[in-house]
DNA sequence: CATGAGCCCCTAACACTGTTAGGGGTCGGC
DNA sequence: GCCGACCCCTAACAGTGTTAGGGGCTCATG
């Protein structure tokens, strides 16, 4: 085996350390190549150029590398600004949100998979209380909301990524999953489905934005009736 | 071996038939008893006295196998009882969803995991939009709506489950993981964590179904404000 | 200098997993 | 009798997480 010597710690460039952020960068880049599915600890370790054992010296078990995993993508999470109302915050915040489980692949799978409290989550949660806080909301009242949005993002996002995981399988794209599920509702008995043939098109939107943006203003309403008046 | 003549179709008396709702209970029982991750194809062809290789006879793969357990699992679902206000209905609705969801274990996890239009789903999709318009939604509204309130009790079930398995794998109990979060809150350096610091009974409070109903009022507080004020 | 401790990685293996290929046997119908 | 549909089987393949045990490497201590 002439490759990796030992006194030639960095054969390629990339072998900086191995710590375990290392590690949890390298299942992150495996995790936007192959999904959760393909993520396997022998992938991970050939990503960092060592054998699947060995990362057991680092790392209790998977479960421990996707809780590292999960911080190192809320890490690439950044708060929004604090201008304006607590309402244009916490919108601004919840889309970067999603927006930031929509841009690595499976990320919402692997969020939801564990509660994994790192430090990063710990500056987001408390970040988002003071903001809370300081729009009057009373402490109870902000713990609460702030556990709201997050399994509100965090549900609406996992649910929109399960039928791309299908059209995935399918080879089809949304837009003619969506169609498909339009035929599908438009075809069925309309005395027994009266309601969903007749509302199959709004059923079968695939603006996921529109819907995302319509439930969240609906718990951004909710949110706000809590408050006393002069807060809005 | 000579177990399983042929011409004793039943050995044990649990052999009706094995039909595709069979397999479904079938996984069902499985489900229950050793959870996700524990259900293999081989362990659900055991349960119906069967080798593994056989279910590929009644089904594609694992993936069709789970989503006829979706449905089965929304199969047991009643909707409420068509009294009172549009509030109260949908109220019920979404706690007999949850409870559902938490009744057998990582069934949250298996209805995330991808969209299976069951013919159980489409029957309480129907009912679901025929109450939302017949309390006064546009067409539009009610789509959301519905698809608003099943992505909020679902996320937030997954949420609300995803300790618990943590829980399990320490042997700890919800109780005792509440109590080590508010230590490990009240431990933080206050200068950096305030609000953790301080809200930390509010954001451990073990009492779920409290967070659940308070993230419940919210939802339905803003989708009460689409309607015009005579429908409340 | 030698020795040992701690660190980091390795090979080999175990008990699983989903899935397929190919082969039987048991029926009803022609 | 024969054929095809139906249903189940064995055997195998490639891959999974995880552990046991071993082997060098580095560095401080005796």
């Amino acid at each position: 085996m002439p490759q990796n010597h030992p006194d030639t710690p960095g054969t390629d460039d990339t072998t900086p350390a191995l710590t375990r952020d290392a590690l949890a960068q390298a299942a992150l880049r495996v995790l936007q190549r192959d999904g959760l599915a393909g993520l396997s600890m022998r992938k991970v370790a050939a990503e960092v150029g060592v054998k699947a054992a060995s990362l057991y010296w680092h790392v209790r078990n998977k479960q421990e590398l996707l809780d590292l995993l999960t911080d190192a993508l809320l890490g690439s999470a950044e708060p929004p600004p604090r201008t304006g109302g607590w309402r244009e915050q916490f919108h601004a915040y919840c889309w970067r949100y999603r927006r930031l489980l929509l841009d690595t692949r499976d990320a919402a799978k692997v969020v939801a998979g564990r509660l994994a409290p790192g430090p990063h989550l710990l500056g987001l949660m408390e970040d988002q209380l003071d903001r809370l806080r300081a729009a009057g909301f009373s402490d109870a009242d902000a713990a609460m909301a702030s556990y709201l949005l997050g399994a509100f993002v965090q549900g609406f996002v996992l649910q929109e990524q399960s039928p791309i995981s299908a059209a995935e399988v399918l080879g089809t794209s949304r837009r003619d999953i969506a169609d498909a599920a339009g035929d599908l509702f438009r075809a069925l008995p309309a005395e027994t489905f009266p309601n969903l043939v007749a509302l199959a098109d709004d059923l079968t939107a695939p603006d996921m934005d529109a819907r995302f943006e319509f439930g969240l203003q609906r718990v951004l309403d909710g949110l706000a009736a809590l408050l006393p008046p002069e807060h809005r």
